[in-house]
DNA sequence: AGCAATGAAATCGTATACGATCCAGTGTCG
DNA sequence: CGACACTGGATCGTATACGATTTCATTGCT
């Protein structure tokens, strides 16, 4: 057992000092559900979790509730936890939430934003472009995160900016995005991004901005509503 | 102790199948914070609430992983939980929140409103205009949650409306609102519920709902903001 | 063959125990 | 007289232990 030594004083171990164990478990299984490699009803055997991670059950039972809490697992009692599906209905939730949160965010960062960010956005812009062509779900989605991440990452408003990651996080539980699905989506997408870029260049109002950032995730979700009605 | 008899069997109890002792746990300060009996800065000692709620400290462990996501506790590791208190940042960052999802909840609502949920809420504003004669924020609060969980309650998206609840439980917080604080607030607060009936009763689409149900909310904290900067 | 009851294994729920850390109050030394 | 080191109490962090619940496979009955 460790407890006999006094790492403490003389020993600077790694830095327990940033990172609880509860904490270490909740980056731990965050990571993998974002990542993907935990996708949507995963099962997550807690004293399995405890083990991988070298520690008791307790503090991953705390990250788990913080986890239930943000809505990225489901928990049933005397059952367990799995990660949180999503099913057409929780998709639509997701997203028209993340509309309106991630409009309103883009909307606040755009007095924010330089010429620099623009440049940048527009640079990822013409990148997700090119791969049009030969289309991976997977780097586009990834891209597409970039992209929007430049615009509302600098939100002066950090609960705002909370929900838009906590937005992200459960639509990442998905292993594809909506563009797998819908195929003229993409490319629609990639355009509507350079209206965006240009109405934040013009200095339009911050109300312009929000209006056209949210429908923009909102023509999303109708895409993929209408090709999943067909 | 209670630990020698056997409730399980025998006892129907209360109903233990429907609550975990974390869960009981959670409501049980969730309900202190709202009702303002834990104010902010409040000071949560887990073992004192363990023996309280006659349980171990670790569902309380739980309980208060789960706030802490949520905002309304600050945990500071190795120091303790306190309930997180609202300075004037704190404040505006919340209620620009809630004028955001609040808005958009009362706009995805307003289709489904009945003229008997538009009876109710004008009899609810009558109250609050009677009360403005001899001022209690505290019941003025009361009536203007009431007032508008009228038209939100509603709301079709589940994850909007649990946004819509968090913001109100972290103002709950406060002891008193911002009645309290700007005199001339609460009058035009009541004015301005009639408009935003009067815009329902005669259907205005739902993107000038929105607009006058944010705008309401951002109203008063603009009115403490001049307030306070006075 | 199909269905219901039974039992065992897996997993969760909670209590208890103990080490680690922080904070405050006290005393000593410069 | 003030600053610093020390010590004690309070509180948190985590591990371990054991009881409770669910689930699933097996068995027996119709």
């Amino acid at each position: 057992m460790t407890t006999t030594e006094k790492s403490t004083a003389t020993n600077p171990e790694k830095n327990p000092a940033t990172a609880s164990k509860s904490e270490t478990a909740y980056q731990y299984v965050l990571d993998r559900i974002r990542s993907g490699s935990y996708g949507p009803g995963y099962r997550l055997v807690l004293s399995r979790l405890a083990d991988e991670l070298d520690m008791s059950v307790v503090p991953v039972r705390e990250a788990i509730r913080r986890l239930e809490s943000e809505r990225l697992i489901t928990f049933e009692r005397n059952v367990g936890a799995t990660v949180t599906g999503i099913d057409p209905t929780e998709y639509l939730y997701t997203m028209q939430t993340l509309a309106l949160v991630e409009g309103y965010a883009t909307a606040l960062c755009a007095p924010l934003v330089t010429p620099a960010d623009l440049d940048r956005a527009r640079e990822v812009n013409r990148q997700m472009r090119e791969r049009l062509a030969d289309f991976d779900p997977r780097t586009f989605t990834e891209l597409n995160l970039r992209f929007h991440a430049i615009l509302f990452e600098n939100c002066p408003n950090p609960h705002v900016l909370d929900l838009v990651h906590r937005g992200w996080n459960r639509l990442g539980a998905l292993r594809s995005s909506t563009f797998a699905y819908v195929p003229g989506r993409a490319a629609r997408s990639v355009d509507e991004h350079d209206a965006l870029l240009d109405a934040l260049a013009a200095g339009d109002d911050v109300g312009t901005i929000e209006r056209i950032a949210r429908q923009h995730r909102l023509a999303t979700l109708e895409a993929y509503l209408a090709h999943a009605g067909t």
